[in-house]
DNA sequence: TTGTATGCGTTATCAC
DNA sequence: GTGATAACGCATACAA
């Protein structure tokens, strides 16, 4: 019976490449990253070695040596909704385009966990991070200071921040929300947002909408605020919250899409009819929007813009060339069906 | 102006943490990775020496040295609508408990794309690989073998197949769905299914609804199948497509929920009754299916259970232990509002 | 343009 | 239990 295989069936690494090319590990090692300080023969024999190897680099070694990855990490609160995917999709995209690959963790919505993830991505080597809004721990940030890995907040902008970030003024934008809802005469409202404790979006969102109560001297212990986390289980209960009881709202804002998408549901099932009888609106607008009938007036936001961008900006970084500064993009009212006039007053 | 840096900022190394405790690196390295072979003074002294240096081990150097990676990758065809969401979640979920980080990367539902993707993550040091479904290129399979990468193919259980594998009968399945249509009497049955070529559960689904008809005395060439790519949208225009024209058919079978939403949406806009009209049904029970309206009757897929139980095989042919067999689960009906008897025949 | 030699930060195999 | 020390596979400064 003849040996087929050598009983060591190790992969390929350079030297094999180099000793089958005929030329030393540094040149083969060359040919594969600056192709350009190698001669065009050299360089030919080299690839078809490889390929006839079927070499590939050990990541590991690679990364050893070269002090640097290709790797960069992204930490988005949720991937249970498709809240973030678009916006990811295209960071991935563009990040790809320049050979990165993309490492995706979520946080929950906790600071703790995000924090924990921020460390195990850094340590599988990521080079750059996108985090997602501006709350987080202290050690978090100073983590990253102290490694000196770029990172960018998406998300948001608030130009308050010192930190670079891509987004869209959250607060700016419910209020213009806002603002239209109390147009059409809704004078009893009320809010399902995420839990504002770690969450600036969900908070600046919330702030947005007592803005615009106040400057129409509304009675801010008027507004009823439930707080919960995003979930389609957990909008479809706070409404029913809402709806049951003496003095039910004429219009629920949900802090996003998927808040909103369950509370059409029980408005459905409790049979009260929207917007006839009372206004929903979601904030995102993701595809979810349009699919739920009525269609659902929202709060179109950049997403791909937003991750394209971020990636732009990150890869700036990490090439130590100058990013810029902050970018705000907008965000803009999509309305459609679930916003109407309020209801007279009947309840 | 005193110099508070030394000019050298690097990260602290094993080397580092050695010297603040007092012990050798081999030491160290024991404490963090096999803290029973170090006493329990040193290994507390060493732990302290981590923390007060802010020390996080090289993953480079790690793999380099360990041959392993503690990372797992797991490539599904599409992350823009959440198909594979729960069940890679779940996926994720069992890994982490285990200490393992999830790389993930999408293929676009092409094997072209999923062989470079396969040889990607690799290449980034993924110890073990989850894959969707049987159909990829030969060169994809004889990678993973030549590396000796362990993987498993989920979504699918084909018991003609030897590959290690775990998920559902996708034929059987929709066979099974199939049958309930044909008992309430429709006869112009249509299917949207996503292209066949790349793809067995959709061709696996697509041969179960030809089965019953078969069984049933059908004429197949009656069968209009449109092949589309998984989206809202093109289930929206292939719905639209089936419905204009002489031979409108009363129950439309769709090859996943996504699909049927759109079909949905369109047959909205029509002003097409469901059922009443036309019966729609969908494939894969996501939320979406209980978000749109009527909801959806569909076929559940236990996408949680194949995410832990890839998890829990994976691990196994990791750490070297037997696997066992092939895991068949169950996929069944999920019987609501979409799905009514044949319209009587007014078309 | 090409080769030589060194170092990257761990883990693991030995001894002790 | 603990300490030397040899790999691990690659990139790169330097030399030729």
């Amino acid at each position: 019976m003849p040996i087929e295989q050598p009983a060591k069936t190790n992969l390929p690494t350079l030297e094999d490449v180099a000793a089958r090319a005929g030329v030393s590990t540094a040149t083969v090692s060359r040919s594969l990253n600056a192709a350009e300080q190698v001669s065009r023969g050299t360089r030919e024999r080299v690839l078809a070695a490889v390929r006839e190897l079927g070499y590939a680099p050990n990541f590991g070694a690679q990364a050893l040596a070269a002090k640097r990855t290709n790797t960069f990490g992204a930490i988005i609160p949720t991937m249970e909704n498709a809240i973030f995917a678009r916006g990811l999709q295209a960071f991935q995209e563009q990040l790809s385009d320049e050979g990165i690959t993309l490492l995706v963790a979520s946080s929950s919505y906790s600071a703790e966990l995000e924090e924990q993830q921020i460390r195990t991505l850094v340590a599988r080597g990521a080079d750059a991070m996108l985090l997602i809004g501006h709350d987080r721990t202290p050690e978090s940030y100073s983590f990253l200071e102290r490694r000196k890995i770029p990172y960018v907040v998406a998300w948001v902008y608030d130009s308050d921040e010192q930190r670079l970030s891509i987004g869209f003024d959250n607060r700016k934008a419910m209020a213009e929300l806002t603002r239209r809802v109390l147009d059409l005469g809704h004078e009893s409202i009320a809010v399902i947002t995420a839990e504002c404790s770690e969450n600036d979006r969900a908070r600046e969102r919330l702030a947005g909408v007592k803005d615009v109560m106040r400057e129409n001297d509304f009675d801010l212990d008027s507004l009823r605020v439930i707080e919960t986390t995003y979930s389609i289980s957990n909008g479809a209960e706070a409404f029913s919250e809402l709806m049951q009881g003496g003095q039910k709202p004429t219009a629920v804002l949900c802090g996003n899409d998927v808040l909103a998408a369950g509370a059409l549901m029980t408005a459905r099932q409790l049979r009260i009819e929207v917007p006839r009888d009372v206004s929903i609106t979601g904030f995102d607008d993701i595809e979810l929007a349009q699919i739920v009938s009525p269609a659902l007036t929202t709060v179109h936001v950049p997403h791909r813009e937003m991750g394209r961008g971020a990636a732009r900006l990150l890869m700036a970084l990490r090439n130590d060339k100058d990013p810029g500064h902050s970018i705000e993009l907008e965000a803009s009212l999509r309305w459609r069906e679930t916003l109407g006039p309020a209801a007279s007053k009947s309840n």
